[in-house]
DNA sequence: AAACTGCTCAACCGCGTTGCG
DNA sequence: TCGCAACGCGGTTGAGCAGTT
């Protein structure tokens, strides 16, 4: 019997119970509570190896714990599964967690999206005692200069009502801007922005000194910063080598957010370098955290709804434009130089969660319309930034920023990027230049991968390296591959610290559904050339808008020499298939040096 | 040593969201 | 469109532990 043909019998079986909290009391009156045991724990591992995650409720049918659904779930999300950080909290995620709440407000799961390993539990428990210790020492929160602390009743006020700001703040912060996170993602919320820092001297009790956060934005700066990119990358690594040597870089992407690449925490790069820059630029969605420096990209699309975090203020000019983060781009059918090169961008529309890109693709695969591809014709130059701006689709400008992650044949080359978008609404394209915002960098050799993946609606693959080095939440593909020799470009983006080019890597090794050898759980694996600190993110192909989740993995054992290679398993979830699913991933052959520091 | 206090954290609870029939 | 079940998230609770009196 197949794993889904076990999942099905599960789900066949009449459910008798709703979760705990809910819960009828319908025959659950010997439904334990409490604190779980290790007999509790071993038998719900066991089903879940065996059964996978979801069904809770089945549990309770087919092993002898007696624990509801939801008991179950929290007990496999807060304990058990795999990857799961334990101890207490870094400093570096303690600086995080402060920088996150002043973003994001009481989101927790979001929040834990960007601190692998850890739980939104962990989080909110972490942030509640910061809380009490702070206010009985009468320490504000955040720094005090920062002016923008609300009360949680502001906190609730801004949950329930996502139109309701509070004005009283430092127009500083008003245009400071969120990390993207899944909510966010999915909420459709517009704000105004402006490249702002204001000094932010922690003092409080969780060890921050002073330090400065400069929130940057350059999609709000994008005409004036691209046309003068030097400056902007300049006045960028000045604000990071020389005023905060130790600057350390974060790149974050929320693991529940739409698949693009995703980065975390960056230690060991040269802050000066300015392969930082295009980083910087480049992350969708994403937001630079320096240990001293922070600069966000504010990605909203859609129809202006805001849900604001607890202290942060938003202005709701009307005139304000929406801003549309785009992930890196790929660069394909390059001819020469000066040619024109088709480049897929991955541009979130606000009709759509997922990225333009691999929806484009797969809506071609589909031989659909191409209502909701993006296409950006250009000549660049590897590790090209682009401010891609200006989109404007209904009422909607997009704004984004990209980076070529792909080596043209010459490097220096220059060129003009124009942006044609196809909104469903729209016949022809629109066109809109975008600014080369650094010089080129050429990027080192790939290993050539090939693929032969399979994969299959609801797959969930699980990133680790040695059993236990990454964390990574479950990459779900939701779509079949029509035969085995299709190829699915699964990218696991990884920043290294010398390098800001995601890696690739693509599934292999296919298995079409319905094989006889189906179980519950596959194991793929990704070979690359990876050194601590290295961030990987899986941001698989997202076929229908959001299905794809991943969180940024890092990997902290250093391969013996850099051109080494190790293998990336992930723990590859699917229903017809036993054997592991490999995935290999293209590696750079670069030579830098060991980066200094680990992240995790 | 006992009582008290504060802290941590696992677990529970209720509600909102999503998916599906 | 509606209702239901499952899931996910944030708020809350309380047990257990450590430090202090």
């Amino acid at each position: 019997m197949t794993s889904k043909d076990q999942m099905e019998q599960i789900n066949s079986q009449p459910s008798e119970e709703d979760s705990c909290g809910e819960s009828t009391n319908k025959g659950n009156e010997d439904l334990k509570k409490g604190p779980w045991t290790s007999a509790e724990d071993e038998i719900l591992v066991n089903y879940v190896d065996r059964f996978g995650e979801g069904n809770w409720n089945a549990v309770q049918k087919h092993t002898k714990l007696r624990r509801c659904g939801k008991s179950c779930r929290l007990r496999w999300i807060n304990h058990l599964r795999p990857n799961l950080k334990k101890g207490a909290f870094t400093e570096d995620e303690e600086q995080l967690i402060i920088a996150l709440h002043s973003k994001m407000g009481n989101r927790w799961a979001q929040m834990a999206a960007f601190l692998p390993g850890r739980t939104d539990n962990e989080i909110k428990n972490y942030w509640n005692t910061r809380k009490k210790r702070c206010q009985r020492a009468g320490l504000p929160l955040y720094p005090p200069n920062a002016c923008h602390n609300v009360s949680e009743e502001n906190v609730q006020c801004s949950r329930l009502s996502k139109y309701s700001y509070s004005y009283d703040q430092p127009l500083e912060l008003l245009q400071g801007s969120f990390p993207d996170s899944p909510d966010i993602i999915s909420d459709n919320f517009q704000t105004s922005y402006g490249a702002s820092s204001y000094a932010m001297p922690f003092a409080d009790a969780a060890g921050f000194g002073s330090q400065n956060y400069s929130f940057a934005n350059p999609t709000a700066n994008c005409v004036e910063q691209s046309t003068d990119s030097e400056k902007f990358l300049l006045a960028l690594h000045g604000s990071v080598a020389d005023v905060y040597p130790t600057t350390k870089q974060f790149l974050f992407q929320p693991s529940g957010s739409t698949p693009r690449n995703c980065f975390g925490s960056l230690h060991g790069a040269d802050p000066s370098s300015q392969s930082l820059a295009p980083l910087l630029g480049a992350i969708p969605g994403s937001y630079a955290l320096l240990n001293d420096t922070f600069s966000t990209y504010c990605p909203t699309r859609g129809t202006a709804k805001l849900e604001l975090p607890s202290d942060q203020c938003v202005e709701t000019d009307a005139s304000s434009r929406l801003s549309c983060p785009a992930t890196p781009v790929s660069v394909y059918n390059v001819q020469s130089p000066s040619a024109t090169v088709s480049v897929q961008s991955n541009f979130v529309s606000p009709w759509k969660s997922g990225p333009m890109l691999r929806q484009a693709h797969v809506l071609s695969d589909a031989e659909k319309e191409p209502s909701e591809m993006s296409s950006i014709t250009s000549t660049i130059k590897p590790n090209d930034v682009f401010e891609c701006s200006g989109l404007s689709i209904n009422d909607m400008e997009l704004y984004s920023t990209a980076v070529a992650d792909s080596y043209m044949e010459s490097p220096s080359a220059l060129v003009s990027l124009q942006s044609k978008c196809f909104p469903p609404w729209k016949s022809s394209p629109v066109l809109q230049e975008a600014h080369v915002l650094s010089s080129a960098e050429k990027e080192p050799p790939l290993k050539s991968s090939s693929v032969t993946p399979i994969v299959k609606s609801s797959d969930v693959s699980e990133c680790s390296i040695n059993g236990t080095e990454l964390y990574s939440s479950p990459v779900a593909f939701d779509r079949y591959v029509k035969s085995p020799s299709a190829t699915i470009p699964f990218q696991s983006s990884c920043v290294t610290p010398w390098k800001n080019v995601p890696l690739r890597s693509v599934l292999q090794e296919g298995h079409a559904p319905g094989n006889s050898e189906a179980k519950s759980s596959e194991k793929r694996s990704v070979t690359s050339i990876m050194k601590p600190n290295n961030v990987i993110c899986s941001s698989g192909l997202s076929i229908n808008d959001r299905e794809f989740n991943s969180k940024p993995v890092v990997a902290d054992t250093y391969v013996g020499s850099p051109p080494a290679t190790f293998s990336l398993q992930s723990k590859y979830l699917t229903s017809w298939k036993s054997d592991p699913v490999l995935v290999e991933a293209d590696a750079f052959d670069s030579a830098e040096e060991e980066p200094s520091k680990k992240f995790c």
